[in-house]
DNA sequence: GTTTAGCACTCGAGTTGAAAGAGTGCTAAA
DNA sequence: TTTAGCACTCTTTCAACTCGAGTGCTAAAC
């Protein structure tokens, strides 16, 4: 375990790397921090936070940064999230004007807010749909030829398609169909509805078996459908501003990793998955010292947070050595989740942004749960 | 009129300058395009080209980039807009896998080629609905309490929305409401519809009035959604690979510029009001000498390409006058239309870029009319 | 009258070298 | 164990300089 010393020099320097972007010297950081030492031991410090690895130098004579090593302890032991001012909450939770009715469009607009909030790029990726259960499924018929299949989740969501089929086939006969498909299907899950398990138990249905075949596929299709993941990224311009990017290359480099189809989607939505083998992430750090109550903040709704950091090197993707993901889970239902954040350079304001995502995620969980509960009117 | 040889000159410079995205002096083009004249010569039509303003020096002593009127000049003159490759005509229509339902899917899906196919970004605006008439609307009782309003629009455009109301709402009443709403308002323009008309002629309803107020109004919201404008863009970090973005400053303006909600949308959607203002942009130039007839090139449906450039000055928003706009209107139905383009930098290739939006933009014509029509049981 | 060769001039891009400054590591004394 | 002192390293900055591409003008050639 690092000394007390030790801890305070390698949050100074996370903390004035973030700031200014310069590799910080033993000088810079006693007259900032008014540590009370000279600047020779901090640099004897340094040197050997540095052996340690937790620090690294860009050449010999200049000062320090972080290394990964050194992010890592910084966020796990020295980091103090704190809640964001009360008007902060405000202004994001003005920016849900309940209008939506979708759940991906909350998700959404959450994204965006994000990407506002914190200025780097925020992205999401839609929830798993898969363990869901299939609560009905409904063929509507918009004019002959055209039907519009609307397939409803468990927790509420609603996922529609309009498919065209021959104009022989009549308003009764679709209902038959309907029935009998949902009478099969309801309550199953979503990756365990197979094409056969579509088709199944259609006995003595009065239509063409070339018709009722085409139907039977676009159901599957939209079902299917439903439990495709969705990755959504938003405000990559906003790198440009940030100075480890003032290399167009790099950049552009970087922009197109983070654009390519599936590529940050795969990869996120994996984690969620092998949830058991990651560490908890989570600073035990007691700071909550400072906690003046200034605020109803919303942890005290006995809500864990749930970020999770990932630091350069920690990324398996090519092309993000030098990048952090900041990410959180948010919740349809129970079982249902996917994930909301935002990506950056390594080095940027953990503590800030983590805050903000926090509460955009606690905001985002509220949207969405009123929006799939029963309706109660009490409320309004 | 300029003169031949001027002409030649000015489309030389263009051409080459769009290539290598340096100032070109006399020499260059001599060599590069086996004019016989001397540099001289050429020197001296280029400085009267100047005095004309279709070309331009960045300093006294540089070579010459043309100037907005020199590009205007060259798109309206000198362009010779080819059909691009049966190869590249086929890759682009294998992105349309037909599997796409809905008309703005099929749209974005568009803009991506467009986006991948011109290494520019790329983007849209919805069709306009406005003048687009209420075919049907549907409530579809999903569970006590919920209920999914769908709009159906004339030409087969669907959209819905999912709205919570008491669940002391029967089927049977919200049946009776659906019935005199869509009485109401069946073959009305959805400009036309308001609140009021929705409400009207809400007679003997046995439902309560606050509850009926409240379907009212989801009703008229999601009729009203259904006429917004979406602007979409896709694609703009490739611009950080034209050399005009080399400096990360501008590049950081620009796509803050373009990021910006809604500025581009809106002016983007002026375009096709005033329509009859706008010149017809179109060369005469007689280039079909290449008529070799490679290809069964889709001119021949004797439809008029339909593209729009606007160039740097041309252009009324602060911040895109080094930019071009590349437009070209697709069609849902004869009355709704909206676009679909690129932006860039002043300096593009023009022929290039501008063939390769007529062909998708055929192809999405195609693709939505394939949609939008009755269901022809012949096909496939 | 038009075209061309020749030449002085201009300006930007790239190179070099010197100086300044920030920071380190090490040594020796406190 | 801490600190002052100092030599050393490396980057950054800036001015001076060179190089080359390109122009504009003049006078001769066609």
């Amino acid at each position: 375990m690092l000394s007390e010393r030790k801890k305070q020099i390698l949050k100074a320097v996370v903390n004035d790397y973030v700031l200014t972007a310069e590799p910080v010297g033993s000088n810079a950081l006693v007259k900032r921090h008014k540590l009370d030492v000279s600047s020779a031991t901090v640099r004897n410090e340094m040197s050997e936070l540095e052996d340690l690895g937790y620090l690294d130098k860009t050449h010999t004579s200049s000062g320090r940064i972080p290394s990964d090593k050194g992010y890592r302890a910084y966020i796990d032991y020295l980091l103090e999230v704190k809640p964001i001012s009360i008007p902060e909450q405000k202004k994001i939770e003005n920016f849900f004007d309940g209008q939506m009715s979708e759940v991906l469009a909350i998700i959404k607009r959450s994204v965006k807010v994000l990407s506002e909030q914190t200025d780097f790029p925020a992205m999401m990726i839609s929830p798993h749909y898969k363990e869901t259960s299939l609560e009905q499924i409904k063929f509507l018929m918009i004019e002959p030829g055209k039907i519009l299949i609307v397939v409803v989740l468990s927790p509420g969501i609603i996922k529609d398609r309009l498919i065209r089929v021959p104009t022989v086939l009549s308003q009764t006969q679709l209902s038959i169909i309907n029935k009998m498909i949902e009478r099969n299907l309801t309550g199953v899950t979503l990756d365990q509805i197979t094409l056969i398990s579509v088709s199944a138990a259609m006995e003595d249905v009065p239509v063409p078996e070339s018709i009722l075949n085409q139907i039977l596929f676009e159901a599957y299709i939209s079902i299917k459908q439903a439990e495709n993941i969705e990755f959504y990224i938003e405000g990559t311009h906003r790198l440009l501003s940030q100075p480890e990017f003032n290399d167009v290359e790099t950049a552009q480099q970087f922009l197109q990793t983070i654009h390519q189809e599936g590529l940050i989607a795969g990869y996120m939505s994996e984690w969620d998955e092998h949830k058991k083998m990651l560490s908890p992430q989570m600073s035990e750090s007691g700071p909550q010292s400072g906690s003046d109550s200034t605020s109803d903040y919303y942890l005290e709704s006995a809500e864990k947070p749930s970020y999770m950091v990932r630091i350069g090197q920690e990324i398996a993707l090519e092309g993000l050595e030098d990048c952090s993901f900041i990410t959180a889970a948010y919740k349809v239902s129970d079982k249902i989740t996917g994930r909301i954040g935002i990506v950056g350079p390594k080095r940027m304001s953990y503590d800030k942004i983590i805050s903000q995502i926090n509460f955009v995620n606690h905001t985002l969980d509220k949207e969405i749960s009123d929006l799939t509960q029963e309706y109660d009117p009490e409320e309004d």
